[in-house]
DNA sequence: GACTGCTATGTTAATTTTTATTAGTTAATA
DNA sequence: TATTAACTAATAAAAATTAACATAGCAGTC
């Protein structure tokens, strides 16, 4: 609790359940899985109030926006930089935190100043081995 | 003309001047870009036809949906595996063509088969840098 | 603790991106 | 050129996100 006031944003009761729900969570939701499960503290919890809470966030730094699935926006409140592992049946990720110092030669850069890196990594998990046809 | 036969897809003038506006294209266009380009040619031509013809071509895996963007899917005829390295300011892409062999360590994979990777590779261009305040 | 200003909430509606439907048209093949 | 299966384009619908705005609630100040 006081760790959400150094966030310097109005802490609403709302927020705190947003804040609760993606503390530690490994799961990399999309708005609307952030709005379901609050939506079980909060009857009257709206869409509106989930993306102002994820932007709100996102310009304090405290969550980092991925773009790992084409059609929504997934939220990760690890914002340490770090890279994910992307099952490409049923698309569950985990993170890898890991750095890879990755440098790219001049003549590929077109004079680029080069800042970072963001990998994706993809395979089958574990669960959807076992069910391969 | 003739590759184009190649791709055992029916071919209509409106799909053959969307394959012109691709081929070669590095500009890593949306679909709403390639709406706004073809339909110089066919004033008649709907989004609908654009994405009908997009999702062929990814069925025939001649086109690849890119991530890069997280407000609109955007488009690479360039099918073979590359990176990106992407202007954080004006978010211009350019590809990079290098292969990089990543292994991950079992620890890190917990149990799934690691088969490839995709770079997003990020920084700042040159002429962004140049009206750096 | 009451007052007050400012900001968040939530309802609704608008936008944006993408997919589905359908009736009419056209390309491919024989 | 006739047949047919696939494509087009217009429309509508769905899904994701943002905007508008009146009301409610937090947080500092007295």
């Amino acid at each position: 609790m006081e760790e959400y006031r150094q966030l310097n944003i109005k802490l609403t009761p709302q927020r705190i359940a947003i804040l609760n729900y993606l503390k530690g969570n490994k799961s990399h939701p999309s708005a609307e899985d952030i709005y379901n499960a609050v939506k079980k503290q909060f009857s009257t919890m709206s869409f509106a109030t989930v993306y102002n809470t994820l932007e709100a966030l996102r310009n304090k730094g405290n969550i980092q926006e991925l773009k790992i699935d084409s059609n929504k926006k997934r939220y990760d409140p690890d914002c340490s930089r770090h890279h994910h592992l992307i099952c490409t049946k049923c698309k569950t990720i985990i993170d890898i935190i890991k750095d890879f110092k990755l440098d790219l030669s001049n003549d590929l850069i077109n004079g680029y100043e080069l800042l970072g890196n963001s990998i994706e990594f993809f395979g089958i998990c574990r669960n959807c081995k076992g069910k391969e046809s």
